[in-house]
DNA sequence: TTGTAAGCGTTATCAG
DNA sequence: CTGATAACGCTTACAA
C-alpha cells in the first residue's frame, strides 16, 4: 500500500480513502491512486482492513445438511441476500451433530464473522453462550417456535403438522401411521411429532407406538416402513403422516408395488412440496414451505443487527397445505370411530 | 491479550504459544495461561492473526447453484474435507452468470481465502488472472476437459455422453433428440452435447436442429419439450438424451401422459442418478458420478498445494452407465438406417 | 522454556 | 481535501 501511495504521490491514507470514501478524494488524485494500484498489482489486504476497521464482512451459517433441498435453498437465499451487500458467507455442516454444529460456529467466530445464523435451536447450550460472548447477532433458522429465547425464522412444524392432521381427521381417518426422521437433536422433528400428537389428542385419538416408524429421510426408508406396516399384525392405519416428501415419495412407490390402492385404501402425506411431489401418482397432498424466502429474511434480518436497527421479534414463515390425490377419505369402516 | 498475559503473569508471546504450539510450553504455564483467558472471556482474534501469520485458514467455492443437488454435494465433500483440517469454507453462487462468478472470487480474494475451487472452465478470463495474480492455488471443479490450461477435478462430460449415446445406437436407435440445458457460458453442458455430436458422427447420423430443444434444468422443462417434439411434423425420434434426470423425469412423465411406450415406442436418457431415477417407472437409464467425492478430492488437492506438496495433474471422476429400463432396443422401422 | 520487540497492512484521528 | 501517526491484536525471530 505504502508503495502505491509512493508511486501516486500521496499518503497511505489517501489511498486508502480512495477505496472507502472515494466521495472524500479529488477526481485527479483518485484516478492516479487507482493507477498506481493497478501497475503494482496492488489489493487491499483483508486481515489488514478487518483488522484495523474491526469489520470482517463475513457472516456465517450453520446447517444440518446440504443433501436435503430444504437446507441447500436456505443457504441459497442467504448467501444471494448477502453478497448483494458486500457480505461473504461461511458455510457449515453439522450432520446433525449438535457438538459438530458447536465446532463450526466456534471456527467462524474464530474467524471473525460479523453475524450467524444456525438451523434449529437444538444446539448445546455452549454454542449459544459463546454467540452471546462474543457478542455476534444470530438468528435460528428454519424452526420457529413460540416462547424461544432466540430470534426465529422459519416454520411452526408444530402448527403445520397440526394442520396436515387436521385434514386427514376431517376426511375420517382415525388410524394413523408415522414415517418421520429420527427426532434426537432435531427439534423441527420433534415439534412435528407434537403438532401430530396433540391434534390427535384434540379427537381423542393417538398413535399406536407400533404405527410410529423412525428412520432416514428418504425414499427407500418411505419403502421399507411401508412394508413393515403392512407385515404387521393388528388393525391397519388408513393414513400415513410422513416427515417429508422423499420418505412419503418411498410410501407410495412402495404402495403401488404392494398394491394397495392411494387414496381409496390408504392416505399419505408428505412435507416440503419437492417439484416430484406434484408429478408422482397420485400427487402427493404435502405443505409448502419457501425456505429460500427464510434465508432471505434471515440475511436481511441480521444486516439489520449489524446496521444496528432494532431487530424484529422474530418471523414466522408459513407452510402451506396442498392437498392432491393422495389424500382421499377414508372408506374403512374399522378405521371410523 | 496483554490482559491474559498479565493476569497469567506471562508475556503476550507465551499466550500466543499456548494456542499455536501448545508444545512448547510448560503445563503449569499453560494451565495458567487457559484459566486467565477463561476468567477474561478472551478469544484470539482472527484478524490479528491472520494479519501476523499470513495465514487465514480460509478457502471458498463457487458453483453456479445450491438448487442442483450435483452442485450442493460437491460444496458438502468440499466443506467436510476442508473442516476436518481446521479449514473454514465460504460460498459463492453465480446462477450461470460470469459476471457474477467473477465477482464472488473477487470478494473472496479480498477476504483472504489460502485456496479456491470453482465449477467449470467458462468463466472471464479476469478470473483465473486474479488467481493467478494473488498466487491462490485453484482448482475447476465437476468439469475435467483433456488439454485444459487448470488443475481440473471432474468429469470428462464430452466422453460420458460419448458413452449415452453409443448405447443408444448399439440398441439400434438412428433418430435422436436431444433435451439440454441452456448451453451458453456452460461448458459442461457444451461438452455433453459434443459428446454426443461426435459419438453419432462415428455413425454418420446427427441430431436434426428441430430435435435439439434447450431449457431449464427442469421436470417441467422436460415434459414441455417432449409435447413439442411429439406434436411436430416430421420424423420422430425414437430415442432422447436428456441433461439430467430432472429433464429425464419429466420426459418420461409426459410420454406416460402421451401414450407413449418407453421403451418400446422411445428410449429416455438421463444424467446425474438421482434417488428417484430408479424409482422412476421404466426406471431411468442414466449416469452416476460422486459428486461428493469430486468434492472430498478437490479439497484433498488444495490442502496439497497449501502444504506445498507438488500438486497431480487434475484427477477424472468416472460417470457410470446405469442401463435400466427407460432404454430399449428400436423397434420402429423407419429409425432404423 | 520464556521474554523482548519488531512487524503484519490497514484504518482512524487528528491537524493542516 | 490531504498527510502524519498512532492504533488494531497477534505472531515470530532472536535473545536470554
Amino acid at each position: 500500500m505504502s508503495d502505491v501511495a509512493k508511486r501516486a504521490g500521496v499518503s497511505t491514507a489517501t489511498v486508502s480513502r480512495v477505496y472507502n470514501e472515494p466521495g472524500k478524494v479529488s477526481d485527479s488524485v483518485r484516478e492516479r491512486v487507482e493507477q498506481a494500484a493497478l501497475e503494482l498489482n496492488w489489493f487491499p489486504n483483508a486481515a489488514g482492513r478487518a483488522l484495523a476497521s474491526t469489520r470482517s464482512h463475513i457472516a456465517g451459517i450453520v446447517i444440518p445438511t446440504l443433501d436435503d433441498q430444504v437446507f441447500a435453498s436456505q443457504v441459497s437465499g442467504m448467501q444471494a441476500a448477502f453478497a448483494a451487500r458486500g457480505i461473504t458467507l461461511f458455510l457449515g455442516c453439522s450432520n446433525y451433530d449438535p457438538k459438530e454444529a458447536l465446532s463450526q460456529v466456534q471456527a467462524m467466530l474464530a474467524r471473525g464473522v460479523e453475524a450467524i445464523a444456525v438451523v434449529g435451536e437444538a444446539h448445546p447450550p455452549e454454542l449459544f453462550e459463546a454467540l452471546r460472548v462474543w457478542r455476534v447477532p444470530y438468528v435460528v433458522l428454519y424452526a420457529w417456535r413460540k416462547g424461544s429465547p432466540h430470534d426465529c425464522i422459519g416454520v411452526d412444524h408444530r402448527a403445520a403438522y397440526e394442520e396436515i392432521t387436521e385434514h386427514l381427521v376431517a376426511l375420517g381417518h382415525r388410524s394413523f401411521a408415522v414415517c418421520i426422521q429420527p427426532t434426537r437433536d432435531n427439534d423441527r422433528v420433534q415439534a412435528r411429532l407434537a403438532g401430530i400428537r396433540i391434534a390427535l389428542e384434540r379427537h381423542g385419538l393417538a398413535v399406536r407406538p407400533e404405527h410410529l416408524v423412525e428412520g432416514e429421510s428418504t425414499l427407500d426408508f418411505g419403502r421399507r416402513a411401508l412394508r413393515s406396516l403392512w407385515q404387521q399384525p393388528g388393525p391397519r392405519p388408513t393414513a400415513i403422516i410422513c416427515g417429508n416428501d422423499h420418505i412419503a415419495l418411498g410410501v407410495l412407490r412402495e404402495a403401488e408395488e404392494l398394491g394397495i390402492a392411494i387414496p381409496g385404501q390408504l392416505s399419505v402425506t408428505g412435507f416440503d412440496d419437492l417439484a416430484i411431489a406434484r408429478e408422482a401418482r397420485p400427487p402427493l397432498t404435502t405443505m409448502y414451505v419457501d425456505t429460500r424466502e427464510i434465508g432471505t429474511v434471515a440475511a436481511r434480518h441480521l444486516l439489520d443487527a449489524l446496521d444496528g436497527h432494532a431487530t424484529r421479534q422474530g418471523y414466522t414463515v408459513p407452510a402451506v397445505l396442498k392437498v392432491r390425490g393422495s389424500t382421499g377419505p377414508c372408506h374403512d369402516s374399522a378405521g371410523k370411530g
